[in-house]
DNA sequence: CTATCCTTTGTGGGAAACCACATAGAGTTC
DNA sequence: GAACTCTATGTGGTTTCCCACAAAGGATAG
């Protein structure tokens, strides 16, 4: 089993909660961190030490704390430079989260070896996950597997996504025009863009632009 | 101090924590359950036995079981409902839910006792509550505190509510006449709804009307 | 090389949204 | 009740958006 654990998850009502549990079932202390940047290099000591960790659980969110200044924000960053300096560290995310495209992106592009959602029987889906992540598994509970599962798991490309956030910024179409002319992006004629709004209002199934914001945006996919 | 607790909170991560915290501060057993319906159910009972509670704690959002049907979905309907059969229960909510508005709106509205925002101190803050709310006075944390006192607290009369909801899903302004017309609600003409988002516009700064529902979707004014 | 497909861009017309000016009625103040 | 204000609504004009048709350019298969 895991013997060297590190945890990354703000709020304090929760930690007590995973680490008596994860302790439970691995017989080791596991440290947890309420910040990205401590974690990070917590991350960063034990490697010099010559005493990694071997599993990283992380949540997707943090509460900042406003009094100081923070370099990592976010549990996809955190996760991101984790695997840039120890790539063969394990990463289960345990996050309230359970919008699909979110979910499969940190499949996807962060590679990420479990992914448990908060809930009712959260605690006991982490545990599962450890073991399983710890047999050389992926594992993914209940939520997250029929989320990703679903059909239409919309992935959006990095052009469409600049194109609805300008959209949700208040740009017009020839603003948007005018902007993607000035940092060369392609296409930018007028006449394109709006086909490429109408063909991502037939995707959403969205009867006006203004509903196909309100959609995208509810699935987090332009956050 | 508060003899019978009752806590509303899904996620069983959190539960365990929680728990632990208050029946170390209050040195009785409190007593939690993950849904709102049992939640409300073992109110009504306590109230028949003559034993009621007299404080309950409880989430905003919840995660429900979906192999069960489900009367109350959220913390706000819980309280609604707690606060019709026993309307001296002291109400503290402890969620993560940050947003001005959603936080006024449970004072203003359904006559809370506290807030607390869970977060990188909650339960400190959820300790200090109790102790307030024991004493008979309101308590909001910092976090909390920091929301409400937002100068621009924008409330929405249930009229704009509708009109952007209507708007978010796909309804134009001729469409949104009509079936206000068929409601009966007024004002319903065509341009008194093209002025009304119009104000909306500008009372939220917003160039564009897909901005405008960008806005408020973030602010968690028409969820 | 040619035929074909797909994407980008153009044009023009119609629909929806936006805006300025104006009128009517309800409620207030004095 | 006259003057005033505020809201709802109407009209007409401008802008923005939406859509059908089409031409130009690049990529690909045969």
């Amino acid at each position: 089993m895991f013997k060297r654990i590190i945890i990354a998850e703000d709020i304090d009502s929760e930690n007590l909660g995973i680490v008596s549990s994860i302790n439970a079932l691995t017989q080791t202390e596991a440290e947890t961190n309420q910040s990205c940047d401590k974690t990070l290099s917590r991350i960063k000591e034990a490697i010099i030490k010559e005493q990694p960790y071997d599993l990283l659980i992380s949540d997707l969110s943090f509460n900042l704390d406003t009094r100081i200044s923070h370099n990592i924000t976010t549990g996809k960053e955190l996760i991101h430079q984790v695997k840039n300096i120890q790539p063969d560290i394990k990463v289960i995310v345990f996050s309230g989260e359970d919008k699909p495209a979110i979910i499969k992106s940190l499949f996807d592009s962060y590679n990420i070896n479990g992914y448990v959602c908060k809930g009712l029987y959260g605690l006991s889906e982490l545990k599962k996950a450890i073991s399983q992540v710890y047999l050389g598994n992926t594992c993914t509970c209940p939520v997250s597997k029929h989320a990703l599962h679903q059909s239409n798991v919309t992935q959006l490309d990095p052009y469409e996504v600049q194109l609805l956030k300008l959209l949700a910024n208040g740009y017009k179409q020839d603003e948007i025009s005018l902007h993607f002319i000035e940092k060369g992006i392609e296409p930018n004629s007028k006449r394109s863009i709006e086909d490429k709004i109408r063909k991502l209002r037939q995707d959403f199934d969205a009867k006006t632009t203004i509903q196909l914001i309100h959609l995208v945006d509810g699935m987090g996919l332009i956050s």
